[in-house]
RNA sequence: GCGUCGUUAGCUCAACUGGUAGAGCAGCGGACUCUUAAUCCGUUGGUUGGGGGUUCGAUUCCCUCACGACGCACCA
């Protein structure tokens, strides 16, 4: 771990090409990693935006510095060259001739695809109707050692792209788009709460007792405190705390953390929208999530994009809504008491030749049973409402029905994009749900979650009737930019070491 | 954890039932002052993922390990 990875011989060669070349640089006073800054007059959007007319053969009168890095290189015997560079905002082709850089010129010869450069020039458009700058002066900002994958086919190797996100960056433009754009759906979910007076929290993700979920936490350790710490698996009861504590409208933004398995919509750590809003409930979380996406989607162009099925996606209110139990009827044909009793799932599970383990709780095989025929026909937005309380152990029970509680799952494009419910505020309640859980953890089940008693205590202070929601920002992102693996949404995703 | 497929030059890919490992791009040298996958001529570059086996001979067949993709399992 502690040594450099060894480069092959024939790579060797052409870094020492390009090392070749920096020492020339350096040799002629034009050592690029002696630079610090370049003034920029702007990014390479805006040049495109403001030279939008120009003609054929025709030059902007004011000239602009630009930096960024090289594309291919078009050489033109000794006077001139062609060559792309590129910035955040974008691309824009280099004209370079001896004529107009004079000594500089030189310097062409020294460069390689994928050197980052300060160029200074007038923009024009070729006679092929290509806006371009006529580069005045250039200065090298950082030479590139190492050479870069093809320009044709890029980089394709899914391993190396994860493993050296940078160069998928730098070759693959539409994986940078998709990087930008997550940023952008983040932030705008982030003002579109600011402005409704919610209020951003950061609680620890370091816990003693990870809990609000079931999943098996990542474990880690204090050398101070010398005490076994977890990375939290959800932020609900540190959440439910701030509304026990006064504050009304919170949410937070965060990374989660769960030690279970790795596949095309899961990365052990993710980040999670969690909102709890005093004096609502599941209505208002519906409305909320449902205006949310609705305006998310606006923004990304996710809209009328099609899925790689064929469908297209739409973002349009009303999502639908469907009663848990009458989509298990409709598509399962399965009757209440095919749920609710533990027996019946069972038998209904083997009707249905759904495999579940030999000591699955009644509660996984009544979601393996909703797994198996609701999920897959749930493409458009829906909202799956009133819950069976087996499933909920956090949510309030629907006061005319108290096996169902009031809780929705909204499902997009066969994919669990958010989870909501009225929040059980009955510490009583709580406590014997507590219980139970606590119950069948003794009893051999290291899924269910080890009680977390204080959260019991904050109830008993009271909590206000509070609706709650968590958003899947990966799965958002991924299904506003369309992309099929939670990866392609994630900057650095997990990888094994080499 | 299980299964399937994959790993060959810096990158993208070839190499038939086992018979001297090739191409394009990149690089290097040369020609070219509006090219844009620039073009043209020439040319360097290999521990075929690691290890072991079978064979006169292995990129190819077998075993094993590593990593990856996909599926399954796990993930209330």
């Amino acid at each position: 771990m502690t040594e450099e990875p060894p480069v092959g011989a024939a790579e060797a060669e052409l870094i020492k090409a390009r090392r070749g070349k920096l020492d020339a640089l350096r040799a002629s006073g034009a050592d690029p990693f002696a630079r610090t800054a370049f003034a920029r007059s702007g990014d390479i959007a805006q040049v495109r935006v403001a030279n939008r007319a120009l003609g054929e053969g025709e030059h902007a009168s004011t000239p602009v510095a630009l930096a960024g890095r090289l594309g291919p290189l078009r050489r033109m015997g000794k006077k001139t060259a062609f060559a792309d560079l590129a910035d955040q905002s974008g691309r824009l082709q280099l004209y370079m001739r001896a004529d107009d850089l004079g000594a500089d010129f030189a310097l062409v010869d020294l460069l390689d695809r994928g050197d980052i450069v300060g160029v200074q020039g007038e923009p024009f458009r070729t006679k092929t109707g290509e806006l371009t700058l006529a580069v005045r002066s250039l200065v090298p900002l950082a030479k590139s050692l190492r050479p870069l994958p093809e320009k044709w086919h890029g980089l394709s190797d899914t391993e190396m792209r994860y493993r050296r996100r940078y160069v998928d960056l730098i070759i693959n433009r539409p994986v940078l788009e998709t990087m930008l754009l997550r940023s952008r759906i983040v932030s705008a979910a982030r003002r579109y709460l600011d402005d409704r007076g919610y209020v951003e929290v950061e609680t620890p993700t370091l816990m003693t007792l990870a809990g609000g979920a079931s999943a098996r936490p990542f474990l880690t350790r204090s050398n101070a405190l010398d005490i076994p710490l977890q990375l939290r698996i959800a932020t609900e009861l540190n959440l439910k705390r701030c509304i026990v504590g006064g504050m009304e409208k919170v949410y937070e933004i965060g990374r989660i953390f769960r030690n279970e398995g790795i596949d095309r919509k899961r990365n052990p750590e993710f980040t999670m929208l969690e909102l709890y809003e005093a004096y609502t409930d599941v209505e208002g979380m519906m409305d909320l999530s449902e205006d949310l996406i609705v305006h998310l989607a606006a923004i990304s162009g996710a809209s009328g994009r099609h899925r790689s099925d064929g469908s297209v996606a739409t973002f349009e209110r009303p999502f639908a809504r469907i009663p848990f139990l009458q989509a298990m009827r409709q598509w399962g044909g399965l009757e209440r008491a095919d749920l609710l009793d533990d027996g019946g799932a069972r038998a209904a599970a083997r009707r249905l030749r759904v495999d579940v383990e030999p000591g699955a709780s009644h509660a996984h095989v009544v979601d393996k049973l909703f797994e198996a025929t609701v999920e897959p026909r749930l493409s458009a937005p829906t909202f799956i409402v009133d819950y069976p309380v087996i499933l909920s152990p956090l949510a309030k029970r629907k006061s005319d029905d108290p096996e169902l509680v009031e809780r929705f799952e909204l499902f997009i494009d066969r994919m669990e994009a958010a989870n909501a419910f009225s929040e059980l505020n009955d510490p009583d309640d709580q406590r014997a749900r507590f219980a139970a859980q606590a119950a069948q953890r003794r009893a051999g089940d290291v899924e269910a979650p080890e009680p977390d008693w204080d959260f019991i205590a904050a109830l008993e202070y009271g909590m206000p009737p509070t609706g709650g929601i968590g958003i899947g920002m990966d799965r958002l992102v991924m299904l506003l930019c369309g992309e099929q693996s939670i990866r392609d949404v994630l900057l650095f995703p997990l990888q094994k070491p080499l």
